[in-house]
DNA sequence: GAATGTGAAGGTTTTCACAGCA
DNA sequence: TGCTGTGAAAACCTTCACATTC
């Protein structure tokens, strides 16, 4: 049972962290442990046991003293928290060269988000075949996005369209995008956007390696 | 001209930040943009003027009071300070999903990472050609990364196999990677390990979704 | 004895506010 | 006047340390 999150602001980076506990209790379930202690957690994510139990005790109290965390009790938690049980149903738009990757990326079924639409303004690509994805010509996407019960859009399309695209995704009501384009995006207040930028990481080890002394890191 | 940055500790939200300024200079500058104020580059960024202003610093005096910054210039101490403008060769291994659209993915190149070895463990990819580069067999890995001078490496393998190659790259003397495997690796101090989590800002959605009244989220 | 849950302390990052300069 | 650069204040986040529970 989650206690109520009340007003407690969560912060950005125990939400993520909370996604790295997800996946290390993935593993740990597979390997078969039945309890884990937040130092072992913590050792895993390269972290401190305070951390992880103080991350936790936002949501309630999970753990038994003197024993650890049930891993798989936790494990439904922490989906629970995240909202990754009740199974997402994605749109994906622009199948080029990252679409097709993230079409064919099993993390995120194994998480709940179903891709359940792709789309393409290629007359070539649409009514193709995409992992038994047929691509939908973008013209439709407003009413099939509301016809299909999208909750999340992904765009995977060219930096100089992406707007273009947002706007009609923000019309269909959707009010979660996930956006592989590397330009800002505007959309109302009350619609979530986050941006996946993949040079990001490497910009960082550039600086790292570049300024060896003044960085010690690990993502 | 770089002030030199000493022993002052730069944290990594700030070096993040400096990635955002560098492409949305990029743009300013196609925008023949002379000059743009710390509270024009915060409005673009969703930051604040004094964030902007406060980053910068740690660097330098990159503007000039009552006009702001010289977008050009500033592009340009950027560069510099994130080490872009030096060119990296870079080696990926693994060309399935990830690693394809990796290949084609034009911001690397034009942030000064180049692709110039592409590995794989596929009899039937090696020797293959994508985008120009023949892809090589994982077996060579460790000579072929020395003999072409390769700086940083980018790991795109199925998890069950990540760790061995990453200790392969080690072995080889590489200092920067970056690592799309759904895994946590070890590698020694210094290394410079960077983690690419693509279904983390999806879960950060899902959570934001599920949980609409204590979130407000940008990303 | 072992490990959680949590106020309080400590540290880091962001924002404020203003002096200083073009 | 307009906007930077920056100490100081405020906000935020992490770690400590210990009472508590199994």
């Amino acid at each position: 049972m989650i206690s109520e999150s009340k007003k407690k602001k969560i912060s950005e980076s125990t939400i993520r962290r909370l996604s790295l506990y997800y996946r290390v209790l993935s593993i740990l379930e597979k390997e078969n442990y039945e309890t884990v202690s937040s130092k072992e957690l913590a050792k895993r994510e390269k972290l401190t046991p305070a951390q992880v139990r103080k991350d936790l005790s936002f949501f309630g109290s999970f753990g038994t003293r003197g024993l650890g965390y049930p891993v798989s009790e936790l494990k439904k938690q922490i989906a629970e928290i995240l909202g990754l049980n009740r199974g997402w149903n994605v749109a994906l738009i622009g199948v080029g060269n990252i679409g097709s990757a993230l079409v064919g990326y099993k993390e995120f079924q194994r998480q709940g988000f179903n891709i359940k639409l792709i789309f393409d303004n290629d007359q070539r690509k649409i009514g193709s075949n995409h992992k038994g994805i047929i691509v939908s010509d973008i013209r439709n996407l407003e009413s099939d996005l509301k016809e299909n019960n999208i909750q999340i859009v992904v765009v995977a399309v060219p930096a100089t369209v992406a707007q273009y695209i947002v706007d009609d995704v923000v019309k269909a009501g959707i009010k979660g995008i996930l956006n592989f384009a590397s330009v800002n995006l505007k959309v109302p207040d009350d619609v979530f956007l986050r941006n996946e930028n993949m040079s990001m990481e490497l910009e960082y080890l550039s600086f790292a390696l570049s300024n060896l002394k003044d960085v010690k890191g690990e993502s």
